[in-house]
RNA sequence: GAUCGCGUAGCUCAGCCGGUAGAGCAAGUGACUUUUAAUCACUAGGUCCUGGGUUCGACUCCCAGCGCGAUCACCA
């Protein structure tokens, strides 16, 4: 008799084979059959957030409400008072200890666990009926005092139980919790109601982005939102994803960077503007990288990379310090792996000529030396790669390197070979005007001194249009409105981007971008 | 896209020179009014990722595929 409900649900009517899920459904069943109660609840005004709940613990109270109960028991005729809080909470069941007439189970919600006692003495037989029957994973809300057990936990006595919504999955262990990280990311929903952390992590990538407005509003700069799917992907040197607008029978591209359009503000006569929002690149996934990421990009009218480079700076710094709880302009630093990352300013400068000087021991326009120390470090094509690729390489390769991982740093000055869309510096063409930061070994972003010569501009652009394969020339087209826009007249102007993702990785202290994206993009299943 | 590693119960993991599997927790039934990974007794739970091959016999060996992770490439 006792195992027939569990063995007919599995073999019949729920064609699920789980006994877990066919014993969820059961007591959903008993719970409507037997008890007249709705397992998906209603609207519950006044709920209060565990830690609140918590903290609404108040010690005399609670010794006042224990010497009363004594007193009580004395003098049945003593009436008993009661000055404990009076809350009603919510949350899902993650502990459930069954003592027979006394239960005892941990709600969580985002605030925090709290553990409700429920003695069948004092609730409702229904009431009861469902602390008893709950799951791991159901919601409930309770309402009751806030007080202690004897073993000294504060916790709220149920004075109601009320189930608000049963969980028909079976959830993840409560010991070990979920730590496949595949089914984290598949189902963020269940890794955040086990993993506390992985909320903490959310929490405070909020705070980070909302960080990140405040000091950018905080210095005159204009939020604005620009297209995403664009005719053509422009503003950087991607692969973008392309699709299809039905009605307008029109290819359209995901963008790969806001660029373009941020740049047409200028012209149109906002001076400062700056966008958070997604880029999409068609290009490979490891733990940096997820093919559609956070980027912010900003702008700034009559300004040059040195005026992003302060503004960059002080906004990392800003941003770390509301991290890490200390104000602004003190020392601050954060674990990052084995790193703890300083964050203190002024962050170190390095120009990209002396680190090559100094990782390689000649100058990067020594050609014939290039060549021979290519070689030697057997990279292909020694003989006929353009010098400046094989600049780039051996910089990449052996002063990157130099670089210290636990010190932000702005490495200045790129040749202007390998940055062709950036302005030359007018005294020094062979150099670009541009920054990359590194932190961790990570780049978090450039920035750039803005061309607004619209013939430089257009000429750059047609060669790089030259230069694309045959798969790039699908994609790579020329932006003649952009073009349009330059001879209009935009102002000279410095301009940024960076990860948003990546400095969440960085001040959240984690080693993947999966754990700061809520849904990263994963293979069907 | 390449290379390497991993895929066993709901969760976390053992296991096997080749003889079709085990633990803890979770689950079900019962006991218990102060538990803190509650405890005790009993019970149930598996396409050992998928498909081929070798073999008398494959979770184990081989091949292919799928998924995840790491490294590399592309990129930020």
């Amino acid at each position: 008799m006792e195992e027939s409900i569990v063995s007919e649900q599995s073999s019949g009517e729920h064609d699920d084979p789980s006994v877990l899920v066919a014993a969820r459904r059961a007591k959903l069943e008993r719970l409507r059959t037997e008890l007249g109660i709705e397992p998906f609840g209603q609207r519950v005004d006044g709920i209060v957030p565990l830690a609140q709940a918590r903290a609404a613990f108040d010690e005399a109270a609670h010794a006042g409400y224990q010497d009363a109960v004594k007193a009580a028991k004395a003098d049945p005729s003593v009436r008993l008072e009661d000055r404990r809080a009076a809350v009603t909470v919510a949350g899902r069941v993650v502990q459930h200890r069954d003592m027979g007439k006394l239960v005892f189970l941990w709600l969580r919600d985002q605030s925090g666990d709290l553990q409700i006692s429920v003695s069948k003495a004092s609730v409702p037989e229904a009431a009861f009926t469902v602390a008893s029957m709950a799951d791991y994973g159901d919601l409930l809300s309770v309402t009751g005092r806030v007080g202690r057990t004897n073993r000294g936990e504060t916790c709220v006595w149920a004075d109601g139980v009320t189930m608000q919504c049963k969980s028909l999955e079976p959830p993840p262990g409560k010991w070990h919790g979920l730590s496949d990280d595949e089914t984290r990311y598949r189902r963020r929903y269940v890794d955040m109601y086990a993993n506390p952390a992985t909320v903490r992590t959310f929490q405070l990538r909020s705070r980070i982005v909302s960080a990140i407005r405040r000091f950018m509003e905080g210095r005159g700069y204009q939020e604005v939102e620009t297209p995403m799917m664009q005719a053509m992907a422009g503003g950087a040197a991607a692969r973008p994803f392309a699709t299809h607008h039905n009605a307008l029978d029109m290819q359209l591209f995901m963008r790969i960077a806001p660029e373009l359009y941020l740049k047409r503000l200028l012209v149109g006569g906002l001076p400062k503007v700056f966008e958070i929002n997604r880029n999409f690149r068609n290009e490979g996934v490891d733990r940096s990288h997820n093919p559609e990421f956070t980027a912010m990009e900003a702008y700034e009218a009559f300004g040059d990379y040195m005026t992003m480079l302060e503004t960059v700076e002080s906004l990392v710094h800003a941003v770390a310090c509301d991290v890490a709880g200390v104000p602004e302009g003190s020392k601050v630093a954060l674990p990052f792996g084995d790193l703890v990352i300083d964050y203190a300013k002024p962050f170190r400068r390095v120009r990209y000529e002396e680190l090559f000087r100094e990782a390689l021991g000649f100058d990067m326009e020594d050609e014939a030396r290039v060549r021979s120390t290519a070689k030697q470090l057997h990279h292909g094509g020694s003989a006929t790669k353009d010098h400046w690729l094989l600049v780039s390489e051996l910089f990449e390769e052996k002063a990157e390197a130099l670089l210290d991982p636990s010190k932000p740093t702005f490495v200045l000055d790129y040749p202007s070979a390998i940055s062709p869309l950036t302005r030359p510096n007018r005294n020094r063409p062979m150099i670009a005007e541009r920054w990359d930061l590194f932190v961790a070994g990570m780049e978090i972003g450039p920035a750039y001194t803005e061309l607004n010569d619209p013939d430089i501009q257009l000429a750059k652009f047609t060669e790089q249009i030259k230069g694309a394969d045959e798969e790039e020339s699908t994609f790579r087209t020329l932006d003649e409105d952009f073009i349009t826009a330059l001879r209009v007249g935009m102002p000279p102007a410095g301009g940024m981007g960076m990860g948003i993702d990546r400095l969440v990785m960085l001040l959240s202290n984690s080693q993947s971008i999966r754990d700061v994206i809520l849904f990263p993009l994963m293979r069907s299943e």
